[in-house]
DNA sequence: TGATCGCATCGACAGCCATCTATGCATGAG
DNA sequence: CTCATGCATAGATGGCTGTCGATGCGATCA
């Protein structure tokens, strides 16, 4: 739906200093749209069963039966993540394997750290 | 507009291991929820310029001006914010201080992060 | 070549959400 | 008591979003 998105929308946000000074309209910005990603139940989820699974990454045939949607409603879902930065697509023969992009989300709880 | 919101939303999501097993439906809605109150760029910077105020609170009238919206807006935002456990509310006086609860963003900080 | 499988995309639709204006409700000043 | 101030709430509205069924497209297999 959102098709002009940019690349690593971590890249503006990361290391800014969300506790020490106000944040500038760009790293809200930015930093929002990590979180909307992540913020739903059904995102979560397929992050946390990538996460899991085992050599880190899964299809989506893997993913669609346990969570009770349909198979487009998942890859939908799965392209937000990706869009986001969050997981990571790579097509072998007929099937997409999707795994977690490393650091992402521990750049992402740098942000909200308030200990450093 | 959601009155009947649990107090403390991240106490069924703390903890949570995310990246080790798969969420559960009921710690993915949780976890979900705070998510959602932080994925809003007036919200985030809201908590920042909280989070960078003198004596670390700061009331309405401070907010409204420097983010360009109206006031029942930024009260509005400020309800998520406190609904989702992330600001706390004091009103003393004529006057609503609103300041971050301590830990809060640390805890969400701890379930995103992959190293621990 | 034709059939099947895995997945992405499209179009549609219902529900949610961010914002506004208008209004109510305390508190403090006079 | 009366009025002004600071904030919350109510109601309305336009836009966004999660979900679906239908369809398209490449890869594999017979």
């Amino acid at each position: 739906m959102n098709q002009t998105r940019q690349p690593l929308p971590l890249a503006d946000a990361c290391c800014a200093p969300l506790l020490r000074a106000p944040l500038s309209v760009g790293q809200a910005a930015s930093l929002a749209g990590i979180l909307k990603a992540l913020a739903d139940p059904t995102r979560l989820r397929l992050v946390s069963m990538v996460a899991a699974h085992d050599g880190d990454e899964a299809c989506v045939c893997e993913l669609t039966d346990p969570l009770g949607l349909t198979q487009p409603t998942i890859s939908h879902h799965l392209k937000v993540l990706v869009d986001a930065g969050i997981l990571s697509r790579d097509k072998r023969g007929k099937w997409a394997y999707y795994a977690l992009v490393p650091g992402a989300l521990d750049a992402l709880s740098a942000v909200l750290s308030t200990s450093r």
